[in-house]
DNA sequence: CAGTCAATCATTAAAAAAGATGATTTTTAC
DNA sequence: GTAAAAATCATCTTTTTTAATGATTGACTG
């Protein structure tokens, strides 16, 4: 299986090393590099290639929105995440947004070529510390609800129980309870340690 | 100016990307690389580089022990940092464990090749993207006091005043007006948001 | 259709944080 | 060595959060 690949990294020590375990394979047909979402926009306007490997954190707009209008102009094109992170949120940001996988940028070659013909082949692949830490984050990540969540933003954006129930149109009470919740869902014992915890989640 | 250089990363493929840009580089002694910092330690035992390339993510030791443990090791080995961060935090912590400078891992061959040559004439050298991220965050960034940082932390850890006041052993009212000192330093209102900002700006 | 769960509201009370003001003692910096 | 800033403590009030308990309604699920 020849596979044509395109890589998008705003790292241009990451491309050159891709570049470079890539070089000498045969099944890998280089087809060139964008440090940005603009530049691979308009390169898939000439040429497509089978594969784009795409790093998740662009500057200007994101992996996820360039992978979105990617699928959605060429839904043929494959997507396969690259990033340094391991984060539920954004990992499900990326399937969501119709990338065939998530690979780590610690992943070595072999990983990578085992990434690129799974995908090939129309399976989904992700590094195995994805699958962990998917794994893992599902049992740590407390199950909140929708007002639950809602409540959880609001606080971290300052207001007072008084204010979220005006701007819910929910009683005091409610919110209150709401608040409650969400302290013993995620274990903690106030706001301080909810903030800490819902960011490092990736919830806020 | 021939310099040895000493790679640490734990991305593989950023490790594969130098190694190509200083390929054919005649002035670059590649000494090797490694993906953690045990490793790193126990190769600096038999030979000494004369600049490492640092990642300051690594898993378990962070770099910034790591450079802190070097450079008390082997006082005369340059550090430089490198980065995907553009974090005042960490680059002010690296920079405290005794690093040289600070490259973003966005940087070209030719920036890189830069900062070695300041580097070994024993300058300082940071990213352009880096100077600018300083100046904004030290413009954004409160500057809070030692005592303050404390609290702050304690504060993230869920503990109340009171306990915080019998850790530090002063009296809850001194809490009090410490945390009071943050909530308007940070220009917020109460906790939720302090916390927020605080690891935002990546103080937490 | 019964049971579970989300979402809602109520009441009461203790604990904690936030706001205001003022003052003393160390440190630090020029 | 002096002025500024940091760290400390005190008192008092108001607002907010946390806690405990209980109860109703509507939606979804086996």
């Amino acid at each position: 299986m020849k596979a044509s690949i395109f890589i998008v990294d705003d790292h241009y020590m990451v491309i050159e090393g891709i570049h470079s375990l890539f070089h000498q394979e045969k099944d890998i047909e280089w087809m060139g590099h964008a440090t940005n979402a603009e530049s691979c926009l308009s390169f898939l306007k000439r040429q497509k290639p089978d594969i784009i490997l795409m790093d998740v954190s662009l500057p200007g707009k994101s992996g996820t929105e360039l992978c979105k209008e990617v699928k959605q102009l060429y839904p043929s094109v494959l997507v396969l995440g690259l990033s340094t992170f391991n984060q539920q949120a954004i990992i499900q940001n990326m399937m969501d947004s119709g990338a065939s996988g998530y690979v780590l940028k610690n992943a070595t070659k072999e990983e990578l070529l085992e990434a690129i013909s799974e995908v090939l082949k129309g399976k989904k692949y992700f590094s195995f510390e994805v699958v962990a830490a998917l794994r893992e984050t599902k049992e740590k990540q407390p199950l909140i609800t929708r007002r639950e969540k809602e409540v959880l933003q609001l606080i971290a954006e300052g207001l007072t129980n008084v204010e979220i129930s005006e701007k819910l149109f929910i009683s005091m009470p409610t919110v209150n309870t709401h608040r409650k919740s969400l302290l013993e869902k995620f274990g903690v014992k106030n706001t301080a340690t909810l903030i800490g915890k819902a960011i490092k989640i990736g919830l806020l």
